[in-house]
DNA sequence: TTGTAGGCGTTATCAA
DNA sequence: TTGATAACGCCTACAA
């Protein structure tokens, strides 16, 4: 019989026989899960022994690794994270907190893979709408989540927040002037002055912009890029019509120009694509329009949609794949290095040349 | 000073003066978490009266209560979700395993707010492929999860294991014939057979299928679906290409038909929408091809981009809100009463007529 | 109603 | 290299 069967804190029941590795002494309770007690007792070992034998590093005899991981296999036995992150006070838990999740899939697919080739988690917060943060905001600190990734907007105050209670964060997409946050950003006010450059170019003269939802910093940003550049070049008559980032905003969003007093521009610059490629059909199927003859039509994102023949949408596509592997590593970084400087980092977007619009050339 | 300032296990250093509420003394170490210790000994009560206070019908008394919320809001003490998990064993977390995240967004959408809205919180793992779910299983285990909710295949002996742990596992889109599982579904070969049906009997005869990966089951059960019930109806001459569930595979497969002996088939069976899509791009855009006058082409799923005006796509739609629902709903039920007996549940998906196909009335 | 004390499953420390 | 033993932060009898 080992001799440290009754190291365990609830003493081992008498062993009915005296041969070795007479499995039912050692099973735990039906339902119970297996722990590191379980595996020293089976193997004749310290629980410590057991525990040191998963960490990197731990100081422990060919011949005792050998027993406890035989002891490991046979009963089964994981490590419990959540006790493991108890006293190392790493969860390896990341929150990623995300707007607008149904139009950006792909954004999730790189962070999950990207934070599990290091060994960390994913607990996700999805919002439906950017206001909704101050309610998870608690939840993520009650989970002692080891860092934040967040595509959405937070407040200053929230940001602070974070900040005192020593908690990573950076934002994908989400710039704050005047904070020193953590981001990695598309450059939208660029993406969108070329946009809009290589539109004048072309001749375009009347402008119509379909903005996001008036909650979203991206849309905003997005917009007064366009706008601004457009009075740089002395146009000033722009129609600004409110979307929600979907399809069905973007065709309303058409009719309601098409409707209007003074009828539809030249072009219609969109704050993403999901609205651009609602206003070309609502444009072609609705009102027997070509595009881009008759209406020039610009996105901004990329998605997957955007370059699909039907629409061959020009868009600033964001290096979304590079954004997000950027984020996880300056994240990873400053879980290791808490002292690590705040820091922004911007990509620039890459025009797509497509043919929903007239595009001239720039300068 | 509070009497029961010592409770906490490091003795509070010496006061420097007897002044009540000097907070310098409460304040624990820069950086360090705010734990029950603190509030209670900020507010002069035992620890565990400040754990009762976050207990649904802990008994304290209002004045306790009172005295203890100011010192939490003071404080801002949040409970530990990790140290309670490890003596309630419910962690309130539910893992989430889901194959092609990029394809089904909403379906990630609705499963968080879902959970969110009964307290839990979704612990993320996405594949790529439905084969790597070995790597992640003993993840899941790891973190000791209340729950799966799985939108990817699992081999017997996985389902096998978590049965044996005793953790609720409930699958959406995944059936398994002759194991007892939980799972939510949409009926899969009842859409794929009243399309066929209803493509017959418009008239058409010739037909190709577009399947999707090798291993993924669900495409296994449409494709056979469709060609079953096309054998039912004497149709025996059908073609088969594999795609990857995406655009580019759907256009590439419309491609080989195209090229291929025998030329193109009336009508397209795609396995999904995606795919379905891609064809009617390459048809029309590059082959020249009418749709539908030239060509039927059907998909499965009902995705958003599936009733885009471009594609009006005929399909079926997966009542996936509701499905979503079911699986949350089983799930918790099943979190709570563990003895629960194994149950499937299945939806009709919902004919979507759209003008990608020419239809007949069945029957 | 309140406080004491023990335990959840691990890692960390330190003496042997 | 090994094994006691003390945290980690919380919940929960049980006793007062």
């Amino acid at each position: 019989m080992p001799k440290a069967a009754n190291t365990g804190k609830k003493a081992a029941k008498p062993a009915k026989q005296t041969t070795a590795k007479a499995t039912a002494d050692f099973t735990p309770e039906a339902g119970r899960r297996v722990t590191s007690y379980d595996v020293a007792r089976y193997a004749g070992v310290s629980q410590s022994a057991v525990s040191r034998c998963f960490k990197e590093g731990g100081s422990v005899s060919p011949k005792t690794r050998d027993k406890i991981m035989k002891a490991v296999r046979k009963l089964g036995y994981q490590p419990n994270a959540i006790a493991r992150g108890l006293i190392t006070r790493r969860s390896n838990m990341v929150a990623v907190i995300i707007a607008n999740l149904r139009f950006y899939p792909e954004t999730l697919a790189y962070l999950t893979s990207g934070l599990n080739a290091s060994g960390n988690h994913v607990l996700l917060f999805s919002l439906d709408h950017e206001s909704e943060v101050d309610r998870i905001i608690d939840q993520i600190w009650q989970y002692g989540v080891d860092g934040v990734i967040a595509g959405a907007h937070l407040s200053k105050k929230q940001i602070e927040l974070f900040d005192q209670r020593k908690i990573p964060l950076v934002f994908i997409n989400r710039l704050y002037r005047d904070i020193a946050a953590n981001s990695v950003c598309c450059d939208q006010v660029e993406g969108e002055r070329i946009l809009v450059d290589r539109l004048v170019a072309a001749g375009h003269r009347s402008f119509a912009v379909v903005t996001g939802p008036s909650d979203s910093v991206v849309s905003q940003q997005r917009i007064s890029g366009a706008v601004e550049r457009l009075a740089d070049l002395g146009i000033n008559d722009v129609r600004v019509i409110e979307g929600e980032y979907d399809y069905d905003s973007g065709r309303r969003a058409l009719r309601e120009l098409a409707d209007g007093a003074g009828g539809l521009p030249q072009a219609v610059v969109c704050a993403n694509d999901m609205m651009a490629i609602g206003c070309m059909d609502e444009a072609r199927h609705q009102l027997g329009l070509r595009v881009p003859e008759d209406l020039s039509v610009v996105g901004f994102d990329g998605v997957m949609q955007a370059a699909w023949s039907s629409y061959d949408l020009v868009t600033v596509r964001q290096p979304m794949q590079n954004m997000v592997e950027a984020a996880v590593s300056m994240l990873l970084s400053r879980i290791e290095r808490p002292d690590l400087a705040p820091e922004k980092r911007m990509f620039s977007g890459e025009i797509v040349e497509g043919c929903s619009a007239r595009l001239g050339t720039s300068r």
